[in-house]
DNA sequence: CACCTGTATCGATAGACGTCAACATAGACA
DNA sequence: TGTCTATGTTGACGTCTATCGATACAGGTG
């Protein structure tokens, strides 16, 4: 349940976070690039993570209750897997508020991913 | 090799495309949005292919030809297949130029990606 | 035509993954 | 303490997937 070695994917660096690897599209991926950025793709790379991760981003706060998103079609247990999942990529992160654990993202993760995504700037 | 039905994830509307889903954050995914939302994601989810498709989205032109880009460190079927992959995937298109096969990536799809993992525009 | 190079497909195999039922654990409350 | 609810963990099972060697196909060159 701790955060203690969350975000793998990103360096914190004072006023924000250092993305693992350059635009896709600036040069090819070394093979650690690719193997720490793939890690977060292949965990949105399933349709029950991607609902769960969808509905905790787009949850008031960003951040839900796990009894707030396990609406998804899959049994409890599954859905517990699948949220570990999402907090081993480093795109959520967990906390125990009394009876309910609470799932929260890390707005920087999102934006690091869209940044990898983006076009290299080439005399745009 | 024909690339008749690419694309999977954006339908052309003459001017651009129209991304297949609204930001993650905007609302909780559908069911329907996270699987074709996740067919994507997972296809970059691979190393492998991940380095493949930064090989090509960086080379001149957006395009790149398979001997150019196939160093990566498996043998010549399996690049054969994670490329077919994410050509299923919607993410490059292929075309036989003489002797050799020419793969490119679609900007637009880079760009519908890139906007799925957008911040909502919340009274920013 | 025969031959060579580049790329795709086939068939097999080992490992990863999604899912569930059963059980375990944590906190609230009586 | 005991019990109830919320969530996590375990173990098993079936399916998917990454990988390879062998082979097939396509196009160029002689």
């Amino acid at each position: 349940m701790s955060n203690a070695k969350v975000l793998p994917l990103l360096e914190p660096d004072g006023q924000g976070v250092t993305p693992c690897c350059p635009p896709l599209t600036e040069r090819p991926f070394t093979a650690d690039e690719a193997e720490t950025a793939a890690r977060m793709f292949k965990a949105l790379g399933d349709p029950v993570r991607l609902r769960l991760f969808s509905a905790v981003a787009s949850h008031e706060g960003g951040e839900a209750c796990v009894c707030d998103i396990s609406d998804v079609g899959v049994s409890q247990p599954t859905v517990s897997h699948h949220l570990k999942k999402l907090k081993e990529a480093g795109l959520l992160t967990s906390e125990r508020r009394g009876t309910w654990v609470y799932y929260r993202v890390e707005p920087s993760v999102l934006a690091a991913m869209g940044k990898l995504l983006t076009m290299a700037p080439t005399a745009a």
